[in-house]
DNA sequence: TAAGTCATGTAAAAAGTTACATGATTCT
DNA sequence: AGAATCATGTAACTTTTTACATGACTTA
């Protein structure tokens, strides 16, 4: 098993979907700890139904295409759920920005300031995002969502990660942004002996 | 180019490398934010050598194997210039933890309360790392931290990355474990419409 | 003498992205 | 009539990981 099968039947324990469902459902809940496009979903899911993880029925519709609908069997949600108390090896980060950040000694301060603004203007509207769906769901589900074996728990507890991580890389991007910012901001003297050797 | 490319370029515009020395300065330095196995670095530096970003001269060496040392080009340098300012388009984040975190309502809590807390140690002991390497460098590169145009400003703010993330990532840990704590955290009945065993 | 570091590669497999491909229905 | 949504796949390519491969020198 890999980690995207685990992702999918995290999905299809909570309720059954269709390849184009589940697609949308990552988009949705999952998007900012998993995601995967629909040509790696659909062989996913032929895959975990030979290894009988999941099975699926077709679906007639009359004013749309059939569909595959895939609900998890009982094979599946023991996988599950011995994989979610297993011990996680740290994966290496990989993030372009903080890339770019070691390097933004190269260019043109108000070039990164640019970039460092954007980043943290997108990073604030997620987070105001992500805090829309936390207040609906402490509306909506409010009484679930201390019940540790209530998936409702679980996914509030998803959705925290994804906002605790928003307001962290929005603050950050904003203090590399007011060191970019401040007039002056401390360059070297263009022109004396002390040649700006990189180090 | 591809990201890797610009990791390997980052590294060898401040100081000329072999492709055994690259990898360990991405284990160190550049470990919380990309990384590569020497598998993929060997190959591409040939690539960016083709390209002419980056040259090797062989040195000599008596008590250990030769070495092929690479510095960037002027091409390096100025590929790598453009592209630390052109926008960022999003990646999706991938996190194994989280993913688990959102079935962990199948799981035993006292087995997920175990896996949390071991994450959160393991992230706090991370962010303990980072914060002494910031002392240092806030002992020993006093004056440059606030040079927009030098690499150590640059690496100072890729580490607060670092630390701003880890720092996070433990509190994140730390909440769901809490919540995992709580003695009989909200179970739903076992066996009769309203017991006085939860809640 | 065994383990560890220095040093550089290739090969195969897995995971992920982009592009190709089709076709019905619904909305504007 | 054209765009968008619903629906499911395959093919080609890129990126990353794991495994294979070698050899000199150093330290315990």
């Amino acid at each position: 098993m890999n980690t995207l099968g685990y992702a999918v039947l995290g999905l299809l324990v909570r309720e059954p979907l269709s390849g184009y469902d589940l697609k949308k459902r990552m988009e949705q809940r999952v998007a900012f700890f998993w995601s995967a496009r629909h040509s790696q979903i659909y062989p996913e899911l032929a895959r975990l139904e030979r290894e009988g993880m999941v099975a699926h029925t077709v679906v007639e519709q009359q004013d749309r295409p059939d569909k595959k609908v895939y609900e998890a069997t009982t094979t599946g949600l023991e996988t599950l759920k011995d994989w979610v108390t297993e011990p996680v090896e740290p994966r290496p980060a990989r993030d372009e920005l903080v890339l770019k950040a070691y390097s933004m000694w190269l260019a043109e301060p108000q070039e990164a300031l640019a970039l460092f603004r954007e980043q943290e203007r997108r990073h604030e509207e997620q987070l105001r995002q992500y805090e829309e769906i936390q207040s609906w769901m402490e509306r909506e589900w409010n009484g679930d969502l201390e019940r540790r074996d209530s998936p409702r728990f679980a996914s509030y507890a998803a959705l925290r990660r994804g906002i605790f991580y928003e307001r962290e890389y929005a603050e950050w991007c904003a203090w590399v942004a007011d060191r970019l910012d401040k007039d002056g901001g401390g360059e070297y003297p263009r022109r004396s002996q002390r040649n700006a050797a990189a180090e």
